[in-house]
DNA sequence: AGCGTCGCAGCAAGCGCTTTCTACTAGAGG
DNA sequence: CCTCTAGTAGAAAGCGCTTGCTGCGACGCT
């Protein structure tokens, strides 16, 4: 039925192993014979049962990417630069590798099944992409399975996510704290005082770092925080929406809000709009993360803009073993503050 | 070193046969056995062989993805869809398949190693999202390919693509050039009479065919289309923003830009704002898909929203074949037409 | 009591490829 | 002229799993 090896090597008239060393190119090999090889694949339309090889070979070349939202660009910019050079096809020449992206959705059993099952392909490596969960049974059977896969061989690395200690995986985190931390910094500077702030869901690594910088901001000014002034909620423009409505309703003095990321920042700002208030006189408004459409708001969207698509691209590299993970396997990318229309001077 | 089946096997005085069988579920075993099994199962953290029990099984769990650029929600949304109706994790219990989604960049070449690579894997199924591209001998090259995976028994599902003849492929085909018709008849009934179009890229299917309805609009309204009001360039942001400039340096006396998509839009109206004219009161803007941030535009953007989700949601379970395909193969899905703010009356 | 059945477990034959080891052919060197 | 060594090709042993078929008690039926 389908074309095996055995069938090219009948026509081309070499053993099998000689259509394997072809194809594989890592043994001598004469240039006639090769060619009349190559030939025969042709002429039979063959393709390599790839589960076959890699039974063989004991080695795949599947690289699993995982992130929590494929439909949202933060994720889709990283996944983009990682597998951009994982090579997949197109990459450099020779070991083409199947880059594959998993979407988690953010659910913790999502995550870790997706885990096992690139642990069952015997993946080339693995990169998780994004805030952990921080739920301790959770947290412990992903480092676990971090652990295994790492034993085994493949190479695991973290881009933008804590790192996981004894596990043998290597980190690229974002520098969630700082950045969080220079934003409200510059909200102080412009003189607000009652700053209201839109954070993730509780239980992520990203929203807990980002909302900590917040009040590290606000504690170096001497600003008392007021409970009121933090709403939790998931990290999209309809939630950044509601949770500006539920701000303005617990305190309507606010001058500014904090969202935790650019999404959640366009929902509020459509929120505030519709509520009457202007942006930035009124109240001003700040995102995270600067993806392509911030720049686009209108005012435009002051943020923290983290290099997402560098910090992919590293972690591909790495991934890839072409190149040296950093010291201690651990490397922390920062921030940069992008001051654009959506902040200004509070109204007096 | 690894812990295989035989392994667990002789743990659980069983043999490997029995341990396959509990493992898959496809054959009655005893009760007791099976906790035996299950237990050996646990204490060696055993985890299956993908590609051996591919290989034996001659099928495999893997799901393949293509997208053209994946930083795009356009296909971030209906990969989340596909991926969440595949199952992968977390979806229906059972059969637990890998989707994977793949990044083919919009290059023919990654296109067709994609496919390549995904028939080694011997994929359980394929599903192709967003316009094909019109190039004879590459899309020659594709419906080979797609022909040889059906023929193999992979279920091959066009999701957003125009129907590929005599595959075996099933295809639901967005109606762009419906779409883009009564989109340009909106504006066409508004008044306006000298409208610009942003174009994407000249060899994508997608392209064409709402430039088609876009062209069948004024052909209709018997408005006499000038060359210079049409500028071709990428799928994003920046080209719109080029081209709209671009149109502006052509035609000054332009009243709208229609543009291929939301993301180009969102280039354009920041090209137009730039250039101090107003929106709508000077100039018309409209995209096309509706992608989640365009109604946070300012003013919100009037465009034809396409059901991204669902169609996605429909492509995966046709691919799982948990849903009849339609009626020859093929199937029709409609935009709606959204009017917001950013299409008005032009200036007299 | 004898026989057909049924339920469950094991045997063993692969699935299609990689890779070690062996074999052979030429030149090269002595 | 013979031995050595490159350089190439082949034979064959698996890689770890699935599955058709066989085997064997236990049960129910006549």
């Amino acid at each position: 039925m389908t074309v095996t090896l055995a069938d090219v090597a009948a026509r081309a008239q070499v053993s099998p192993a000689t259509v394997s060393r072809v194809l594989n190119g890592n043994y001598p090999v004469a240039a006639s014979t090769r060619e009349r090889v190559l030939k025969a694949v042709d002429e039979l339309d063959y393709v390599l049962n790839g589960p076959a090889s890699a039974l063989a070979a004991a080695t795949s070349d599947l690289v699993g990417i995982l992130v929590n939202d494929i439909a949202d660009p933060f994720f889709g910019i990283m996944a983009s630069a990682i597998q951009a050079e994982i090579g997949g096809p197109g990459g450099r020449a020779g070991g083409e590798r199947l880059a594959v992206v998993c979407n988690t959705g953010g659910s913790p059993e999502r995550e870790l099944t997706y885990l096992t099952l690139l642990q069952r392909q015997r993946a080339a490596a693995v990169v998780l992409t994004g805030g952990a969960i921080e739920n301790q049974p959770h947290a412990a059977a992903v480092a676990a399975k971090l652990r295994r896969l790492t034993e085994a061989g493949t190479r695991v690395v973290l881009c933008g996510r804590p790192p996981a200690p004894d596990t043998g995986a290597v980190a690229l985190t974002f520098d969630n704290r700082g950045g969080g931390q220079r934003l409200t910094e510059h909200l102080i500077g412009l003189g607000h005082r009652r700053l209201g702030y839109i954070a993730g869901p509780e239980e992520r690594t990203t929203t807990r770092h980002r909302l900590e910088g917040h009040r590290a901001a606000l504690a170096t000014a001497g600003i008392e925080e007021d409970p009121r002034w933090t709403v939790h909620g998931r990290y999209d423009r309809q939630a950044g929406y509601e949770a500006t409505l539920e701000l303005l309703r617990r305190d309507p003095s606010l001058t500014a809000v904090v969202a935790a990321n650019d999404s959640v920042a366009l929902g509020a700002a459509a929120a505030l709009r519709e509520s009457g208030l202007r942006i930035p006189e009124d109240v001003s408004v700040a995102g995270f993360d600067d993806l392509p459409f911030s720049v686009d708001a209108v005012p435009a969207l002051t943020t923290v803009r983290l290099p997402l698509g560098e910090a992919g691209s590293r972690a591909g590299r790495i991934a890839m073993g072409r190149e040296e993970p950093p010291p201690g396997g651990i490397a922390t990318v920062g921030g940069e503050l992008m001051v654009r229309g959506s902040s200004g001077v509070p109204r007096a």
